[in-house]
DNA sequence: AAATCTATGATTAGCCT
DNA sequence: AAGGCTAATCATAGATT
């Protein structure tokens, strides 16, 4: 788009592929955040690179998550409901088998 | 971004703000596609607006949620081993307690 | 390899219909 | 209101460091 026309296809070039990644991924972040801001809208991106782990997000992707969840309705609050309530069971499990254990150990004390 | 440089803040005028609305987020969805066939990479934009009922996304919906599964994939492995690994502390925890327990039973049987 | 520069192509704000 | 125009701003390809 700049010094010369790009022919939209992919680029073979590695260095010049990645480069035109990392700018235009910059540029595309900036452009989302505008419209946001100067629309008032939710949105939200989602950019995978086959060499780069994580994805880059906007607006994070705890953000971007939190949008698209609205949209697909992914069931991440039931499953972290259901963590919780793992946890609070195995906690009360706990809390009654050292309750028992203490009981116990207050009724063998007048053994001796 | 023409005519006018334009201040980064939420358009107060309706039409103004929808008419902004239309322009960038279509120039936003030509990008990413321009993006995706460059750099050959996986991406998707999803954008909500208060006056549209549907999100208007790219690659398209099921493309998009496709794409998400992946990046939503990520964080629920991570939910589930944490969830997995604070079971199986919970679990020997429990084993412990009871074993705790089983010891101390044991031995106070002789006291009677 | 990553940052910076800059000429040029691309986008778009305000108009007009 | 929706679509087209175009001046003016913005983004970025290729070069340079």
């Amino acid at each position: 788009m700049a010094r010369k026309k790009v022919k939209l296809a992919w680029i073979v070039n590695n260095n010049e592929r990645k480069a035109c990644l990392k700018k235009r991924r910059a540029g595309l972040m900036k452009k989302v955040a505008e419209l946001s801001i100067l629309c008032g809208i939710e949105a939200c991106i989602v950019i995978f690179s086959p060499d780069e782990v994580e994805p880059v997000c906007w607006p994070s992707q705890v953000g971007a998550k939190q949008v698209l969840e609205r949209f697909f309705g992914l069931p991440e609050i039931e499953q972290s409901k259901k963590m919780t309530t793992q946890e609070t069971y195995c906690n009360e499990r706990m809390a009654k088998l050292q309750e028992k254990f203490n009981k116990h150990e207050r009724i063998t004390k007048k053994w001796r």
